[in-house]
DNA sequence: TCTGGGGTCCTAGGACCC
DNA sequence: TCTGGGGTCCTAGGACCC
C-alpha cells in the first residue's frame, strides 16, 4: 500500500451529453440523451439535467423517452468526442508517464512515476484543482472530476464522491472509513450477479463484506474473484498503474431493427461486418488468428461460434469465409436479432491466409519433394505439399484447417489457400522430447 | 416495444502432448 | 485387466465495465 495518495482518477462529467451542449449552446441548461435513438437503443450518456427524470446509462432510450419526453435525443458523434479525449489525456500525460485510459472519459495517472512534486495533502488538491481548470480552458468548458488516493480503487472511489465537478481527496488511513459506508456494487467487479449472491449472504454494504473471510468468498464466487473481493473489501489494492495495454480483441456488431431470418441478407451483413473488421485490424497493423461470430436469436438469447487459425489474418475475404461458414451452422429460422464478427488471437506480424473452406485437403509428401523456397511466415517443422494448384508449403494448421503457400523456387509465387481437414492432425511438427 | 456496442477477464471441459 | 499428471491450447459461455 502506498503511504501517499498519488494515484489520481480523473472522470469527464457526463461526457458525450457535455460535449454536445457545449457544441450546441440550445442544448445547455436542457435534458440532453445520447445513444441510440431506435426502438431497440438504450442511453450511453444523460446530462444531469436528464438524470434528475431518473434517466441513465444502459437505460432502453424508448423508457428515457417515457421518462423525459422533451430531452434532445442524439446518437453519438464519436469524432468529437475522441478529440476532446486525446486533449484530456495529453493534459494528464504532463503529470507523469503513467497513465492509463479505461475510456474515452476516463484515465488513472500514477502522479508518484511522474515529475519530482510534493505528493502532500494539500498539494495533492491543489494539482488536481488546476488539473481541473486546464481541462475546461483546453476542451472549451468540459468539466472533470478528479478522485485522489493511495490505490486504484480508493482514487475511484474518491472521483465518484466528487461527482460533479468536484475533487475528493482521501488521505492515507482514511481508506476503510470511507468505503465501509457504501454498497457492496461500488466495489468494481461487483455487478448485478455477485450482488445477487452476495445478498444471499446477508452482504449490503462494504462493512458487511468485511466480516466475511477469504475462504467463504472464494467458496461462494470463485478463486479468483473472491481474493480479489478480499482484498478490495479491506482497501487493499495493490493493482500498478498499467499505460499502453496492447488490443486483444476487434469487433462489430449490429442490434436489429427488426429480427432477420433471411440467410442471404444476413450472409451480406456478415461480409460488410468482416470488412470493417479487417478494415481495422489492417489500420493498426494487426492480424488475427480467431474469427469469432455472436449471434442472438428474439428470446435474447445468445451463442459464439469460433475458429482459430495458426496462420494470421487481416483480409477481409478470410475473415468473411470463416464467419459465413461458422454462420451455417446455426439455426437463423427463428429471426435474428443480433450478428456480429470478432477477431481476437491479435499479432503484429502477417501470416496472412486466403481461405478456401470448401477445398479437399491436400496431400502431405515428403519435405525433399519440392525444391526448397520457404516463403516468409513459413513455420519451421512444417511439411511439404502437393494437389492441383501444385507444391507447396504447410504454413499452418489446426482444429480442421490447414493452411498452405503454393509456393516454390521452381514454381514461383501462388495462391495461399486454407482447407477443411478431416483429421486436425495431419500437420504435426515434430519432436518429442519427453 | 424490454434489454447497445465495444471491450476485458475468468471458468470449465476436452483434446492433445510430453 | 481401474486410475498418470501436468501443462497448453481451443471453444463456449458468462460476468463485468464504460
Amino acid at each position: 500500500m502506498r503511504a501517499t495518495a498519488s494515484v489520481l482518477h480523473l472522470d469527464l462529467d457526463a461526457f458525450f451529453a457535455a460535449v454536445e451542449q457545449r457544441d450546441k449552446p440550445s442544448l445547455r441548461g436542457r435534458p440532453v440523451i445520447v445513444g441510440g435513438i431506435g426502438q431497440r437503443g438504450v442511453v450511453s450518456t444523460a446530462s444531469y439535467e436528464a438524470r434528475r427524470f431518473g434517466v441513465h446509462s444502459a437505460m432502453p432510450t424508448h423508457e428515457a423517452r417515457r421518462r423525459c419526453p422533451n430531452a434532445a435525443f442524439l446518437t453519438g458523434r464519436f469524432d468529437a468526442y475522441r478529440k476532446a479525449s486525446l486533449i484530456v489525456m495529453g493534459l494528464l500525460r504532463e503529470l507523469s508517464p503513467l497513465v492509463e485510459a479505461l475510456s474515452l472519459d476516463e484515465a488513472f495517472v500514477d502522479l508518484a512515476a511522474g515529475p519530482e512534486r510534493s505528493l502532500a495533502p494539500d498539494d495533492l488538491v491543489g494539482l488536481a484543482g488546476e488539473l481541473r481548470a486546464r481541462v475546461a480552458a483546453e476542451t472549451g468548458g468540459l468539466t472533470a472530476s478528479v478522485g485522489l488516493g493511495t490505490s486504484k480503487f480508493i482514487a475511484k472511489v474518491a472521483s465518484e464522491l466528487a461527482k460533479p465537478d468536484g475533487v475528493r481527496l482521501v488521505r492515507p488511513g482514511e481508506e476503510v472509513a470511507t468505503i465501509s459506508g457504501l454498497p457492496a456494487r461500488a466495489i468494481p467487479g461487483v455487478g448485478p450477479a455477485t450482488m445477487e449472491r452476495l445478498s444471499r449472504l446477508g452482504v449490503e454494504k462494504v462493512r458487511d463484506l468485511q466480516r466475511l473471510s477469504s475462504a467463504e468468498l472464494v467458496r461462494e464466487l470463485g478463486r479468483s474473484a473472491g481474493e480479489t473481493l478480499f482484498q478490495l473489501a479491506q482497501g487493499i489494492d495493490e493493482r500498478a498503474v498499467e499505460p499502453d495495454r496492447d488490443t486483444k480483441s476487434i469487433s462489430v456488431e449490429d442490434t436489429f431493427e427488426h429480427d432477420i431470418a433471411d440467410p442471404g441478407v444476413l450472409a451480406g451483413i456478415l461480409e460488410r461486418q468482416a470488412g470493417q473488421v479487417a478494415e481495422r485490424l489492417s489500420r493498426a497493423g494487426l492480424f488475427a488468428r480467431t474469427v469469432t461470430i455472436k449471434l442472438r436469436w428474439p428470446d435474447f438469447s445468445s451463442v459464439t461460434r469460433s475458429r482459430t487459425l495458426l496462420g494470421a489474418t487481416d483480409r477481409p475475404e478470410a475473415v468473411t469465409a470463416i464467419a459465413r461458414d461458422l454462420l451455417g451452422g446455426l439455426e437463423t429460422s427463428p429471426g435474428v436479432r443480433l450478428l456480429g464478427v470478432g477477431v481476437s488471437g491479435l499479432v503484429g506480424v502477417a501470416q496472412e491466409a486466403l481461405f478456401d473452406l470448401a477445398g479437399e485437403a491436400p496431400v502431405v509428401e515428403e519435405r525433399a519433394a519440392v525444391p526448397d523456397r520457404r516463403p516468409a511466415g513459413w513455420l519451421p517443422g512444417t511439411d511439404v505439399v502437393h494437389d492441383e494448384l501444385g507444391p507447396g508449403w504447410v504454413w499452418g494448421s489446426g482444429h480442421g484447417v490447414v493452411t498452405v503457400r503454393f509456393e516454390t523456387a521452381e514454381t514461383g509465387p501462388g495462391p495461399v489457400r486454407s482447407f477443411a481437414v478431416a483429421d486436425p492432425a495431419l500437420h504435426r511438427p515434430s519432436g518429442d522430447d519427453h
